[in-house]
DNA sequence: TATTGTTATACTCTATAACTATA
DNA sequence: TATAGTTATAGAGTATAACAATA
C-alpha cells in the first residue's frame, strides 16, 4: 500500500522503498507477502515507465486509453466512453478539453439527441495513436516481455483481469 | 488506464468498466492486453475489498502497512518508515498524527539525537494489528486463495515483486 | 420527468520549498 | 553545514450536487 512516486518525465523523485541508506535492514515482513503490496508497486512502477515511454507524445495513460477507445468505438458520447473507462462524466469533460485543445479528437453535437456529443478521433489524433502504439510495444511492453517471458507476462495479464472482473 | 472508485466502507460508487446499460457493446480493444489497464484495475478491486475488510478496524492499506512496519522495525525514526514505504516525509506526518491520536503508535524523542523520533507500537496498536491481520487473512486473502489458487496466487505476488523491484 | 454535458466544489494523494531545532 | 521533523502549499485524481439544454 502506501507508495508515491511521479515521473512525468524528469524522473527525479525519491527512489522510495528500495531508497539506499537510512532503512538499513528495514524488514517488509507479511508485507510482501500480501498481494496489496507488490500489486501497488508494480502498478507504479508500470504507470511510471509508460509516462517515460510516451514522453515525446505527452499522454498520460487515462489519454491514451480514451484515443484507443475512441479508435475501436467512433461516434460514442461522453456518458459510453466515460463509464466504460471508470471515469465520472464530470471528470471526462476537462479531459475532453484538453485532448480536443491538441486536436487530438472532437465533440460532435449529435443530430438525433442533440444533448450529446459523438466523439471522434481527428486525422491528427489517429497518428499520434498509432505513433503512441508502436512506442509502448516498441518500449513498455517489449521490456514487459524480457522480465517475464512471454507465458508468464500473458499469465500475470490473465491473473489480474480475473481478479478486477471476478474478485 | 484512468479507472476510479473508493468504497470507504458505503459501497457506492459506480459499478465502472462492468457498469450495466450505456456501454452496450464497447470494445476494450488493446486496452485489455496491455499491462497497465487490468493492472490499475485489479489494484483497484484490491485495495476497495481492503478497505471493506478493514471497515470494523478503520484502517486503510496504508496505515496497516506502517503499523506492520512498526512492529517488525520496532524504534525507527519517520524518515526510515516513511521512506522505506515510499511516503515522502512531509505527507508522513500528518498520518502518523492520526495513528497517534487514535493510540495506535507513539512517538518517543530520542535521546541520542533530540531531532529524531523513535516509533512504536501501543499496547492498543498490537492489539489493533492483530485483529487487523486476522481480518486480512481470513477475508481478503482467503477469497484471492480461492479466486486463483494459493499456486497462481504466489506466482501473481512473485511476478508483481518482480516488476516492482527490477523493471 | 429523465438524461447529457457541464460547473462548482471538496477531499485525498502526492510533491516541493522552506522553516525549526537540533547535530 | 547538514539532518529530522514539520509547515505550507500546490497539483493531480476522484467524488458529489446541481444546473441548462434537450428529450
Amino acid at each position: 500500500m502506501t507508495v508515491s512516486r511521479t515521473a512525468t518525465d524528469g524522473a527525479k523523485t525519491q527512489r522510495a522503498g528500495r531508497k539506499e541508506a537510512e532503512d538499513a535492514g528495514i524488514e517488509l515482513g507479511e508485507l510482501s507477502e500480501m498481494l496489496g503490496y507488490p500489486l501497488k508497486r508494480a502498478q507504479l512502477k508500470i504507470f511510471e515507465d509508460f509516462l517515460r515511454c510516451m514522453a515525446p507524445l505527452q499522454l498520460t495513460p487515462a489519454q491514451f486509453s480514451v484515443l484507443l477507445l475512441l479508435e475501436r468505438n467512433p461516434g460514442r458520447n461522453q456518458t459510453e466512453i466515460a463509464s466504460t473507462l471508470g471515469i465520472l462524466r464530470p471528470n471526462f469533460v476537462a479531459m475532453l478539453d484538453g485532448l480536443e485543445a491538441r486536436e487530438l479528437c472532437s465533440r460532435v453535437r449529435s443530430a438525433n439527441d442533440r444533448r450529446s456529443h459523438h466523439l471522434v478521433l481527428t486525422d491528427k489524433g489517429r497518428a499520434a495513436l498509432a505513433r503512441a502504439k508502436k512506442l509502448v510495444a516498441a518500449k513498455h511492453e517489449a521490456r514487459l516481455n524480457e522480465l517475464l517471458g512471454p507465458a508468464n507476462r500473458a499469465a500475470l495479464v490473465a491473473m489480474l483481469t480475473k481478479i478486477a472482473d471476478e474478485f
